[in-house]
DNA sequence: GTCAGTGACTGACTTGCGGTCAGTTTGAGG
DNA sequence: CCTCAAACTGACCGCAAGTCAGTCACTGAC
């Protein structure tokens, strides 16, 4: 039966060809832009199509946004490898996620969707659950960097690292999120300010926070 | 022209019958649980009625949001008035801002919203305008602190007031945003985690990274 | 007293979009 | 050929925001 091996390569084909429909989408006219007919026309399907291969709209968002951290997370481990001391890894693993997010911006905006959302997004599917499992990933690496910087001493040894990395990614979100709409904030935020120092600053308040030495 | 007069108080109590009727179905079923036809049944009024009030739902969320921080500003303001130094205030101002949130939960998911909508927020009428100007006035609460900090030494010279209070008020937003939703992220977030310690966490963070003195 | 004018209000309607499902097409196996 | 199943289709539904032509109630001029 290599028919059904021959269907199952078509199958996760027509998956992905959804996926770049809608991702494309997204980055267009931005994650709220994107319509499901306009995923089904982009790719040459009719709607109720898509339905077969994703539970619904938030579905296919999280296997967008799954899709995307697969994609950074190379990035991210190999700025971990760079890295001198555990402080240092933690610095450059949150530029990394705001620099990928910079070149995506529409896409990371579902993270934030999804954690200022209070009910209304469905986070019981299947892709969620797997969308989920990359959002640990990614913790994990924080709360890994900041036990390396405990062990070569350069981060203070009274934190606990769990908590704390939930800190420090929840706190970056805010950050990122400003910083995903520079222009559009310009205009929101009531007073002038040069937004593109925020990242740097928010990280420099990261450092003074988490080092065991004095500031510089 | 008496009558003049209390047409324009009638028309200020409809428009308050109006608000009362959102915020309180915004309590109750969430910010996007609140629905124009329920808030025109509440009001006891028909839905056109609301329109001839507030130019759309975003704008009706927005006088909601503006009337809970014309609430919120004097407990803020009295928490200033009691801080014992700039370092201070800044952690009592965020202190009281979370805890304010923490009651109206539902309510401040607006702010969230709309710092993170890229463009499907209309922020466009009047009274956004207005909200608009609740947030520069928090936000110039935190500058002022912040310089108040640096004069009586509690908070290190070599920082720039606005852009300090931006960081500050866009990473304790993602603090907040995660905060409001305790129980949900408790399953969303997949770690087990002891939420409750995040602010305090995050604050302590502030503290370290401004503070002119060594870190306690 | 009455009646035209004005502002407040109404609710049926339109529109946009996520999601559904009864029916059609395609192609493998007999 | 015929049959069956999987893939696919698109007309349709429900819901909620927003609109507007029409009604109502009060006012003040005559």
């Amino acid at each position: 039966m290599a028919v059904a091996a021959r269907r199952e390569r078509e199958r996760t084909a027509r998956r992905e060809a959804i996926l770049d429909a809608a991702q494309e989408l997204i980055a267009e006219q931005g994650y709220h832009g994107m319509r499901m007919d306009g995923v089904a026309e982009t790719a040459e399907l009719s709607k109720g199509t898509l339905y077969l291969y994703f539970e619904n709209r938030d579905a296919l968002c999280a296997a967008v946004a799954t899709r995307l951290i697969d994609r950074l997370l190379p990035f991210i481990e190999s700025a971990l490898e760079d890295a001198s001391t555990g402080l240092d890894a933690v610095q450059r693993l949150l530029q990394k996620y705001y620099d990928f997010t910079e070149e995506n911006p529409h896409h990371f905006r579902f993270a934030i969707e999804w954690l200022g959302a209070g009910e209304r997004m469905d986070d019981s599917t299947e892709a969620f659950q797997i969308y989920r499992g990359r959002v640990g990933h990614m913790l994990s690496l924080v709360v890994a960097s900041l036990q390396r910087g405990q062990t070569d001493g350069s981060i203070r040894a009274d934190i606990d690292p769990l908590p704390q990395a939930i800190q420090l990614w929840t706190s970056f979100l805010g950050v990122v999120m400003v910083g995903l709409n520079k222009e559009a904030m310009a205009q929101r935020i009531p007073v002038p300010v040069d937004l593109e120092q925020l990242v740097p600053l928010h990280l420099d308040g990261v450092v003074r926070a988490l080092s065991s030495g004095g500031a510089s």
